[in-house]
DNA sequence: TGGCTTATTTTCCGCTGTCAATAAAAGAAA
DNA sequence: TTTCTTTTATTGACAGCGGAAAATAAGCCA
């Protein structure tokens, strides 16, 4: 198999084509009216729309499944084609690269993990490439062309231009990532923040979905903020928002590896939760598993530890609130390990801080598992393969 | 004259005419070619589009005025005609009510003020009434049509529905002024939040022109931000958004009207100043132009209360570049009185608190007189004049 | 087998914006 | 003065998108 026969592409021709199949694809099987409806658009144009894509197999007709209201001509159910196409996502981290192999739907399929021991990204590039080709390899199992690559690295990334401009994490300055990738795997390649990545995987695939304002909150290493403004990804003008870790929250606190004091992160990322911990219980605290160990064992203060950091969390959270006022908070991540810790000061502290209405937001929590980073890399291909128009307007 | 003909709709029957029409009202003269060029389109379009505006008198042509390239064709420049159309803003504070005349390119005319004694809706729509009587008698001199008010409101408005729904300046409860003011003066009208009225206001005519990701944050009895995010104002799920005022900065900061502790407005408020600087001098202190006056006058103590105000703002802009990376951060507002005092703190505490790349941010500030907010409030009813579809939709 | 109801498809049709060719308005060159 | 060059504006043919309405399909129920 020497690569590619020319990248598929979706066709997508026209703008209503691209809204009936995102519509079908979040909120799954829907009849033709009702899809016309949700989009805005006549049943006519549905038909249109979705003849194209039934014959190239990304949509599929059911015979309808149940409880149809038993009056008039039975509809017929119109859903995505998961199986007609396979996305593989990559997440990056300082020690690790995860990679997980999805079909068109974003569900995971298969997941494989391998240790990064140097973080040159050279070294890093080949292991994502190595797990692609592992991957791609069993895809044949699906019978299904994998269409796309996704990478997610925390720090400042240009998906436009796919490039990382600078992650401190990896300690990479602009490395083209994707035009690396994509001449190791003959796969188009879409680079993007990781926070983002899962944001998109909100948006399309999970709680966000059908909500133009919504927020996702990862708590981990890093505390990290996703916004989706007016149905879009928010990525500021310069390419970096959503640092919910860094809002400063007081004047008092300890100091950030940032310079400042009392970031969000200073007092409830794991570094800090690790390091607070040894000080108030004067134990050894290898890692933030071990710190939520001390808080369950009931280690005198350890339970404060947490509590403090959840009041932080949830102080940020009213923060983004009082902002912009989203619909719906996602809280998300690794952290939520310790969630029993946090959840009560988390949602206490924020209600006290939301201003009028914004304490009218839903606030949810999320169970993360790390491969669900690496799923927000592939919604990141999925929704550059659907939304890459056909014609050749420049190269990615 | 017995009231309207009919209200004048704006002949923008397809998207590219609007599109144009923005374009050239915001972008100054334009050449067709230019235009086309910001707008996206084919210059075929860009005239097609101009036609029925220069019939209807909203555009006018230039013989171009200078600096012609000598080579080829002289361009003829298109411009909006600002004395097509008059339009009136009104603002309603405890205090006062302030109106503007303006022309359709939001150049103030002229102005008015009658002072506020009853705040009840019913007495506050008299004076807005008697404002738009007057001003409308006066711009017979003009020579054109008065085609809309607009009415901008601190608190919770409901632009869509016409409606105050919270304002605890004038405590009022779901008052649906736009129907009232309507009925009073067989205008279309036009209720906004006054922050987002002035963000519109810089959008369309003033420093925001041309940037699809900036922020407005308004400095006075209250602090304010109003944030245009992918070329949209943001107006938040709930009706709210931009509440600067009560992010949290502090825990051990002055308690606010709101319950919490620290918040900008309870550190950086008129009346928050007023109050330290009591604390601080032991003097008397009348308004905020007095504790402006102590400053001056070098009294110990003054000028640290500003310092502090100074700092809080610019932690407050902080998190507001941390989060959305807008391109520009525009302060103004009546506080600016003050501005020598606070300025090297506001922007000292913003480079600090700022993270990464958000610290590039470009940040402004703008001297703004009380009739901006007036002038803000035209600009709305501009917008909604330029963009009401002339099919009938449902009335507002 | 008709009749009723709802879903889907078909058949135009209007409308928009692009394309390519053409006109216009200068200065420059001959 | 005439012709050429260069840039801007306009025109008219045209393709294609999506809407409206009418026609058709596909079940239930008498």
């Amino acid at each position: 198999m020497r690569s590619t026969s020319r990248a598929e592409t979706f066709p997508a021709h026209t703008p209503a084509v691209s809204q009936i199949f995102t519509t079908v694809l979040s909120h799954g099987p829907l009849t033709r009216l009702e899809a016309a409806r949700r989009a805005g658009l006549s049943p006519a144009a549905v038909t249109k729309a979705v003849r194209p894509l039934l014959a190239a197999g990304y949509l599929a007709e059911d015979a309808d499944g149940e409880a149809r209201p038993a009056l008039g001509r039975p509809a017929n159910l119109v859903r995505v084609d998961g199986g007609r196409a396979l996305f593989i996502g990559v997440k990056v981290t300082g020690d690790e690269v995860i990679a997980v192999l999805t079909d068109l739907c974003c569900r995971i399929l298969l997941a494989r993990r391998l240790p990064v021991t140097d973080r040159a990204a050279r070294a890093v590039l080949t292991s994502v490439a190595d797990l692609t080709h592992e991957l791609r390899t069993e895809a044949e199992d699906f019978g299904a062309p994998v269409l796309g690559l996704g990478i997610a690295v925390s720090g400042d990334v240009d998906r436009a231009e796919g490039t990382v401009r600078y992650s401190p994490f990896l300690d990479w300055r602009d490395v083209a990532l994707a035009e690396l990738a994509a001449m190791t795997t003959g796969l188009p390649v879409v680079v993007d923040n990781d926070v983002r990545a899962l944001t998109v995987a909100e948006q399309w695939f999970g709680a966000g979905v059908g909500l133009s304002d919504f927020a996702v909150v990862t708590v981990g290493a890093g505390i990290g903020c996703g916004l989706v403004i007016h149905g879009q990804v928010v990525s500021g003008a310069h390419g970096v928002a959503g640092e919910i870790g860094h809002v400063a929250i007081d004047p008092a606190g300890p100091l950030c590896h940032c310079g400042n004091r009392g970031c969000v992160e200073a007092i409830a990322g794991d570094a800090a939760i690790v390091t607070r911990m040894r000080e108030v219980t004067g134990r050894q605290v290898a890692d933030s598993a071990a710190a939520v160990a001390l808080a369950h064992e009931g280690v005198p203060g350890a339970r404060e530890v947490y509590a403090r950091a959840g009041e932080a969390i949830g102080r940020g959270i009213a923060t983004v609130a009082n902002l912009f006022g989203p619909e719906r908070v996602i809280i998300s991540g690794e952290g939520l390990a310790a969630y029993d810790l946090f959840a009560e000061q988390i949602l206490d502290s924020f209600t006290a801080a939301a201003f009028g209405s914004a304490a009218q937001s839903d606030v949810q929590t999320r169970p993360l598992a790390f491969e669900e980073w690496a799923r927000g890399a592939a919604a990141a291909a999925i929704q550059s393969f659907i939304t890459s128009s056909p014609t050749p307007t420049g190269k990615g």
